[in-house]
DNA sequence: CTGAAAGCGCTAACAG
DNA sequence: CTGTTAGCGCTTTCAG
C-alpha cells in the first residue's frame, strides 16, 4: 500500500492539514514547515491520492470526447485532427481527457466526468442521458436545433462558397457536385450549400450534375464515372470531401481524362491525401484543430462557471489551390 | 447536489447497504427488495457515485494510452490506429481511456489511472515515474532492453523480409531502400533488417542505393530523385513507409519513369493513402488496430493480477499486392 | 501559521 | 437476505 498523507504528517511532525496544504495551497504554510513536509513525502515516496482529492472537491477534473458516428474507423482523419486540439486544449488545463464512442459509453455512472464534448451525429437519447447526469455539454461538428447547446462547427456554406466560386473564377460555368453519405449533418449542409450557392450565382444544376455516393474509394469512384460519362457532362467536379474527391480523380485516370483540363476536381476537408495525389488536389481545408480546441475550451470554460458569449461558434475554412483545377 | 445512496435508502425503506448491494452485486439482493430500491432511484435520479466507489476500491477502472512521439501530429493514421484498438479493449471491459501526451503527462497524481500503454518513444524517464507510482505498464510500438517490460510490436523485420522477397520474385536484384527519420523504434529495425535480409538473400547493396530521408513528402520526394538520377539506379526501391513511398512515387512521376516497369515502389503500413495513389501502391499491412488491442488486453490482464504468458507480443503483418510492384 | 475533526459517498466485513 | 458500521485519503472550517 502506498503511502498517505497521515504518514507524511507523522514522519514530518506537522499535522495531515498542513500537508494537505503544503501541497495544495503552499503559499499558506511556512517555507521552513513545507521544506520539512516535501523532505518527509521525498523519503516515503509520496504522491498525492487523486481519488481522495476529487472524492472531497466533488469534480473528477476530467471531460470525456465522446465521438459518436457509425460509419468508418472511429478515428479517422477528421475526428483524430479534432481529437488533437481536444488534447492540445485539455493538457494546457488541470483537466484529463477521456476518449470513447457513443455506442461504448454505457456505464453512465455519476461523476465520471465534469464535462463530454460530443463529436459528430449523437443521438438525443445519449444528450439527454448526459443532461440528466449534470454533465455540461459541449457538440463538435454538429447542433441540435431548437435546443441551444453550445455548440463548434466548421462553416460548411463558406467551405461550399469558396470552392465554387474559385470555379466560377476559373471560367468554369457547368458545375457538378458529388455529395455523399457519411457524417449526416455535414453532408447535408455542405449540399444545401452547394443547391443554394449555385442558384444564388445564376448557374444551373443540370440534371445528372447531382450524385449521391457512399463514401468509400470504389463507390465514389463508380458515382464519378457515371457523372462523367454522361452526354453532357459537368466541366468541374465539387466532392463533398477528399475521399470522394480521391474516387474522382481515379474515375478521371480511368477514362483518360486530363485534370485539370478535361474536368476540374476540388475537394473538402484538406486532408493529407490532398499532397499525395498527382495532380495535388484542391480543396477546402477545414480547421479541425482548431475545431478542437475551441470546443474543448468552451467547455472548460462552462466548468469554471462562465457562460461564453457565443454558444455557437462557426470556423471559418480556406481555400487551399493546388493543381487540380 | 445530487442524490446520494442515503436519500434511495431513505426513500426505500432499506439500508444503504443493500442499495449498494443492488447497484454493485444484484443478485445478492431479493427481487423484491431490488424492485423497491430501483424504483426509488428512479424517482430521485439517482446514479453511482464513481468517485466515491473508486476512493472505496482504491482503483480508477481507467488506463491512459501516452503517446510518446514528437515529430508530426499527435493522432497520425499509425497512432489513431493503435488508439482505435486500445479504445475497443478497453470499452469492452469496465475500464475507460484516457488519452495524453508524453508532453503533457506532468500533473502526475497517485491513482488518477490504474495502469499506462505508452505508445511509440517513451522516455526512460517516464517509465521510472509510472513505476515510482506503482502504475502497470505495456510499451506499444516500442520495447525497452534489459528492462523486460511487457510490449507489443509489429514484426519489423518480417514486414521487410516479405517486402524484400516479393521484390525479388518480381525478378529485382537491384533493391534500394529508402530509410526515414521518424519513430527511432521503427526506422532503426526496418533499417537494419533491410541490410540483414539482403544479406541473407545473397544480393548487394550498390553505393547509393540506401538514403536516409526526412519523412515528409517533399523531403521523400527529393532523396528518391536523387536515388533514381544515379549512375546505376536501383530498379526497386522499398520505403520505410508509405509517406516516404508517396514521395518516391511523385519523384517517379517527375522523372517520368513508370511503375512499376521502370521502377518498382513498395511502402510499408499500409495506410490510407496506398489505394489513393496511381498506380495503388503495394505495402506491408502493419495491423495497428490489433497492436492496439493486444496492448490494452495485456494491461488489462496485468491488472487482474494474471502474469501474461508472453510478454513481447509480436504482430505479423502481411503483404498486401497492388499495382506499383 | 497550524491543528483537530467532520465528512465527501460508497463498500465490505460482520452480525443478525 | 439485510442492517450496522468503520473506514478509504483528502480538504476545509473553526479554533487556537
Amino acid at each position: 500500500m502506498a503511502h498517505t498523507i497521515k504518514d507524511v504528517s507523522r514522519l514530518s511532525g506537522v499535522s495531515t492539514a498542513t500537508v494537505s496544504r503544503t501541497f495544495s495551497n503552499p503559499d499558506s504554510v511556512k517555507k521552513a514547515t513545507r521544506d520539512k513536509v516535501m523532505e518527509a513525502a521525498r523519503i516515503l515516496n509520496y504522491e498525492p491520492n487523486a481519488i481522495a482529492r476529487s472524492m472531497k472537491l466533488q469534480q473528477t477534473e476530467k471531460i470525456a470526447f465522446l465521438i459518436c458516428k457509425e460509419y468508418g474507423s472511429i478515428l479517422d482523419e477528421f475526428y483524430a485532427g479534432i481529437c488533437d486540439g481536444i488534447m492540445a486544449a485539455t493538457n494546457r488545463s488541470d483537466y484529463q481527457l477521456l476518449v470513447s464512442t457513443e455506442r461504448d459509453w454505457t456505464s453512465m455512472k455519476r461523476n465520471q466526468v465534469d464535462g463530454v464534448i460530443l463529436g459528430g451525429h449523437a443521438s438525443l437519447k445519449l444528450i439527454q442521458e448526459c443532461r440528466r447526469l449534470d454533465m455540461r455539454i459541449v457538440l463538435v461538428n454538429n447542433e441540435v436545433g431548437g435546443f441551444d447547446f453550445p455548440c463548434v462547427v466548421a462553416d460548411e456554406e463558406m467551405a461550399v462558397r469558396l470552392g465554387i466560386e474559385h470555379l466560377i473564377a476559373r471560367g468554369h460555368t457547368r458545375i457538378g457536385m458529388l455529395a455523399g453519405r457519411f457524417s449526416p449533418y455535414v453532408c447535408e449542409r455542405r449540399y444545401n450549400a452547394f443547391k443554394s450557392v449555385m442558384a444564388e450565382k445564376g448557374l444551373p444544376i443540370l440534371p445528372g450534375h447531382v450524385m449521391i455516393t457512399d463514401p468509400d474509394l470504389s463507390a465514389s469512384t463508380e458515382t464519378a464515372v457515371a457523372m462523367m460519362t454522361q452526354a453532357e457532362p459537368p466541366t468541374a467536379i465539387l466532392a463533398a470531401n477528399d475521399e470522394i474527391a480521391t474516387g474522382t480523380m481515379k474515375a478521371a485516370i480511368r477514362l483518360g481524362k486530363r485534370v485539370p483540363d478535361d474536368i476540374a476536381i476540388l475537394g473538402i476537408d484538406d486532408s493529407r491525401v490532398c499532397t499525395a495525389l498527382e495532380p495535388e488536389l484542391t480543396s477546402v481545408h477545414i480547421f479541425r484543430d482548431q475545431m478542437g480546441v475551441e470546443s474543448a475550451k468552451m467547455l472548460l470554460a462552462l466548468l469554471q462557471g462562465k457562460e461564453p458569449e457565443e454558444k455557437r461558434m462557426v470556423i471559418r475554412p480556406e481555400l487551399i489551390v493546388r493543381k487540380s483545377t
